[in-house]
RNA sequence: GAGGCUAUAGCUCAGUUGGUUAGAGCGUCGGUUUGUGGUUCCGAAGGUCGUGGGUUCGAGACCCAUUAGCCUCCCCA
């Protein structure tokens, strides 16, 4: 058979793990600085836990889970009543699939937060870096499964987590040093107000849905999908003065509470994103080169976000949004838990990926591998070299022996091909002297070492 | 859910308006007198042309169906 991998999975080579690995290790380190803790949930959450969380798009997509034994199963009357209800519409049933794949990290965590709300102690702060799958439709960029990259803090209702958010994405792409970073904030309660004050405050999502797409369709798509979806021209226009409102984020501020001053919801998000710029400031440090601006245009399709909201990308590269995230309140409320209000944001690794590979970004030592390998052409030096790679080993350095007597020109191409820097040549002749022929692969220079001055040589 | 493109060697692809034994590069393996890779030279292996029908004297090429992959829109990360 041809072998084949599922549509929308990918398999990651040796170079692909470890830049992923130092992505995920950047990030991790930065999340461990500001005091978040890790948390890890299972692949599989039960299918109620998932359903009706993610809207009705959100339940199609979900990977149902077929449950085992289903033949020995008492009431096979029932099991085809649900069969049939499966093959004549989108449906679930519990009777049939009892467990998903997890879809995203949020709803496990809040599902998590709730089940140990004795055990944790409030504010939580976590990180979770786990796979996540979707059974949409994949194309360029978009996968089956992904990683997701999520930190949150349930809890809290100061501003101070927004602002340590922020800092955590300017901090994380300074480390990975991405250039051109711009992190744009808005508030769902500005988007909010703007809805209340041009009297379509029920259409939010319509509206938000559209503005969203402003850089993408330019102003006359914006509008023409606002009028589509039932605004009349006065609305239309009303909007389009907002988002004409220009000049440095101090003046637009200033802008933005005159125009929306009708609003009480919209002021409260005025004032939000000031006192987060005024925390964030504190937090700051000089050697980061990112923007962070205030962008009212800016809108996120989650429609589960309720105040601050925060999406990150780069003017390096023409690339999507690299990250995401906003406030939630009462995101465990589905769970039975009330008030707690939840901040998060989240880091799109594939993407983060895709744009340092472009820009060449990646350390050149994210390749190291075995530092030397020993060849293999004479039986009687085995015993000696096997000591000389647990003495290397035992100091940190990777060694390795070729296992095969092949012919020496083929585990010199080996060594050559995985870029194994250098090789330790013991034949007869080195064994008797008790020495390592040394050779440096990309000088070609050889030198005759003991084990003692080798080591040396290698650390 | 709507639309478009593609399918030939392990990989990337050629294959002329249908014509005889199916091509290249890369990779793999072997050799270049048996302890020296990355650069040379010689050679070999490897394909029922995605699958099933049809048109034709003749199909890798044309038609239909089917499957898979890729891409765009919707939506999302």
């Amino acid at each position: 058979m041809k072998p084949s991998i599922p549509q929308g999975t990918r398999d990651f080579s040796p170079a692909d793990v470890r830049r992923r690995q130092y992505i995920l290790n950047t990030i991790k380190s930065v999340f461990e600085v500001y005091g978040f803790q890790p948390l890890e949930t299972p692949s599989m959450e039960n299918l109620n836990t998932l359903m009706g969380k993610y809207g009705e798009e959100g339940d199609r997509l979900i990977f149902k889970i077929l449950n085992n034994g289903l033949h020995e199963k008492k009431d096979q009357a029932k099991l085809h009543e649900e069969w049939d209800k499966i093959l004549s519409k989108p449906y679930s049933s519990t009777t049939v699939t009892e467990r998903a794949l997890r879809y995203d990290l949020t709803i496990p965590f809040a599902r998590y937060v709730v089940m140990h709300q004795n055990d944790l102690a409030f504010p939580f702060k976590r990180y979770q870096m786990q796979p996540v799958w979707r059974a949409d439709r994949p194309q360029r960029g978009r996968y089956r499964e992904f990683w997701q990259c999520d930190a949150d803090v349930v809890g809290s209702n100061s501003l101070l987590n927004e602002a340590e958010l922020l800092c955590i994405y300017q901090d994380a792409f300074h480390r990975l040093n991405v250039p051109g970073i711009q992190v744009k904030i808005n508030s769902r309660k500005v988007l909010a107000g703007l809805a209340e004050c041009c009297g379509a405050a029920e259409q939010l999502t319509d509206i938000t849905v559209a503005i969203d797409k402003l850089d993408k369709i330019g102003w006359d798509g914006v509008a023409k999908e606002l009028t589509e979806r039932g605004l009349e021209a006065d609305k239309v226009s009303y909007i389009q003065n907002y988002l004409n409102i220009s000049g440095s984020t101090e003046e637009r501020l200033v802008a933005m509470e005159t125009l929306l001053k009708d609003s009480a919801t919209a002021q409260q998000g005025i004032a939000e994103l000031r006192t987060t710029l005024k925390y964030m400031a504190q937090l700051e440090r000089s050697e980061w080169t990112s923007e962070v601006l205030v962008d009212f245009t800016l809108a996120r399709g989650l429609n589960y976000y309720t105040g601050v909201i925060v999406e990150v990308g780069t003017t390096a590269v023409k690339m999507g949004s690299i990250g995401g995230g906003g406030r939630y309140d009462d995101l465990t409320g589905l769970f039975g838990l009330k008030g707690l209000s939840g901040v998060g944001v989240s880091f799109g690794i594939d993407r983060i990926y895709d744009v340092m590979t472009e820009l060449n970004l990646f350390p050149e030592d994210v390749d190291v591998t075995t530092r030397i390998l020993f060849v293999n052409i004479e039986p009687e030096a085995e015993t000696t070299i096997l000591s000389y790679l647990s003495h290397l080993r035992g100091l940190g350095i990777s060694a390795e022996l070729y296992s095969d007597a092949a012919k020496f020109d083929k585990q010199m191409k080996y060594a050559d091909k995985r870029q194994i820097p250098y090789v330790g040549i013991v034949g007869s002749t080195e064994l008797a002297q008790k020495v390592i022929n040394l050779k440096n692969m990309t000088t070609g220079e050889q030198q005759q070492l003991s084990i003692e001055q080798l080591s040396e040589h290698l650390v």
